[in-house]
DNA sequence: CCCATAAAAGACATTGATATCTTTTTAATA
DNA sequence: TATTAAAAAGATATCAATGTCTTTTATGGG
């Protein structure tokens, strides 16, 4: 409804990563697509979007894998939601009309803008750092439960 | 981003009818798809959905077209959505997670939570009266011009 | 009752998001 | 430098949302 199954499989992967990269150990792909049961190649994408996007790193070849790099945590949601789902649309109208703003309303753009605008203002303000619940030993359960 | 095209088309459909339906007379599909630029066809699937709900009236044969009933203008936006687009997945975790609840939240519960009371409180509130602006005399041209 | 008109219904087509599979590139280390 | 592990890249597949076309049904008027 609000944002992809693409950005959400973006932040669970970025999450899972977080939860076992203490020691500084890199991740596989592999793994985290079965533990967090995910497609595998469709997370491999999403994750290779996020290295080219700088937030994450990968190195290749044995004992490669991904992992978290300076700038990881201290990535804004908005961003990550602009990799994976763009924010151009952020700004369509909910009626589809093009000339739809401030001057020159749909009949819902004050509404639809109320909610835009919050959802902006929260997912500027979180840091995918925030989002880690450590004090919360099953949080890794909590990202990985679908079913 | 937030709600379906079909929902979209199909609030316009409605104010149009509203608009022009002033001396009771009916609005024929072909009309209603020209002026608001919108694939014919597939508005006509979108009224039967709200002639079948009840919130529009239609009759076939010659004059017929879609008309307003007692209903239409005191329907609910909440209802509109849940015609065109459901209500069921406003409850859908973001993260996908199926059992994400308030005792059991994802990272983002709350924030989503609070986006997604927010847009049903603003969609439980207003009805689809409200939303004429019978006052502005572009108001046609507001919900027609889509490029 | 027949004709013309317009919605209803349903079959079919297109597109974009989601998902899978295969090949290529990179990197570690023996 | 050969081997192998793992990500990167890109081709292909699936599915739901969106869009189009055709046939059927209902209705008013001659």
């Amino acid at each position: 409804m609000f944002l992809s199954k693409s950005f959400g499989y973006a932040l669970r992967g970025v999450l899972y990563i977080a939860l076992v990269d203490k020691e500084g150990r890199k991740v596989q792909l592999d793994e985290i697509a079965e533990k967090l049961s995910v497609p595998r190649h469709f997370l491999a994408k999403i994750m290779k979007m996020m290295v080219k996007e700088g937030i994450l790193s990968s190195t290749k070849g044995p004992y490669g894998g991904f992992y978290l790099n300076e700038v990881t945590l201290k990535t804004k949601l908005i961003q990550l939601v602009k990799i994976t789902d763009g924010v151009e649309q952020f700004n369509i109208c909910v009626l589809s009309l093009r000339k739809c703003n401030s001057k020159n309303p749909c009949p819902l753009h004050f509404q639809m803008l109320k909610l835009r605008d919050g959802m902006l203002a929260e997912f500027s303000a979180k840091k995918l750092g925030d989002l880690l619940d450590e004090k919360n030993p099953d949080f890794i359960k909590t990202i990985s439960t679908i079913a």
